[in-house]
DNA sequence: TTTTTCAATGCAACAGAAGTGCAATTAATG
DNA sequence: CATTAATTGCACTTCTGTTGCATTGAAAAA
């Protein structure tokens, strides 16, 4: 049994060929992967499998779905520390204009907001836009 | 003429029927609002005109866009001191998970970030989930 | 005032993302 | 092996957003 079958089962998730396929996927790519790049990438496959497949991942905390603000939706992996299981996945991105990826700053934590009275936060998403490192340059 | 058509023309919209109804409404309504809902309120205008005014207005810094991480895109007004027009809005919003409304935070600004090397930001997107003042009942 | 011109609107069709119901297949369990 | 439940494949639908083109309407020029 492999490392990410183990990986698998350690989140309630059966470990079947596509699902480690999918899986294997996002853990080469560093960046945030959308629908359509796994589509590219598994032609064979259904895309209600797919969708499916990252559906059940988002639920049992195996990767995290990121609005970028693209209107795309893009799933990353969960690292050891990211909270998103419990709704507090306090990580930032950053989305690049240029070459239109998105990345996960899982060191750089949202700070602390003071809503006014009344206001409860249970979540926070803030995604910064701009040019990312390989784009910029330096 | 109405203050709403100076407004409009100060931004050089001309201040149609259409468009003098859309901003009133959405002047009069204080959270963001989603295009089905200028749909149902104007059901005889044609979705197009209405997604048209809006990306008008939009570039013409009147109202701006917000992604609440709904996948639905909200519109507000921009308030005097909204600095959308620069690409550099950042005020944040708030959006309640219970009555599904989202509100500008307009007197709350996003903390600046230190980006890693090399990481440029030009804009930043912070969306606070959770329940709000009506929902929490103080 | 009439004509010209251009912006605004209406209409129709399209594209892409996402979701659903159901049948077929596959895997786990007794 | 048989039963059961989960997974996947297929077809279809919905919803958001966009585009091209004809038509209308309003402002500016003749």
């Amino acid at each position: 049994m492999t490392k990410i079958e183990k990986t698998l089962e350690n989140k309630s998730v059966r470990p079947t060929a596509m699902r480690i396929l999918i899986y294997k996927y996002m853990a080469e790519k560093k960046i945030a992967v959308a629908m359509t790049d796994i589509e590219n990438v598994f032609e064979k496959a259904e895309r209600t499998t797919l969708y499916r497949t990252l559906k059940t991942f988002e639920e049992k905390g195996i990767v995290h779905q990121i609005d970028d603000g693209t209107n795309i939706s893009k799933f990353a992996l969960c690292e050891l520390g990211c909270s998103c299981e419990l709704d507090q996945d306090l990580h930032l991105h950053f989305h690049c204009s240029n070459c239109n990826e998105t990345v996960c700053l899982t060191e750089h934590k949202i700070p602390h907001i003071n809503l006014p009275e009344g206001y409860i936060a249970e979540e926070a998403n803030l995604v910064l836009k701009g040019i990312c490192d390989k784009c910029s340059g330096h």
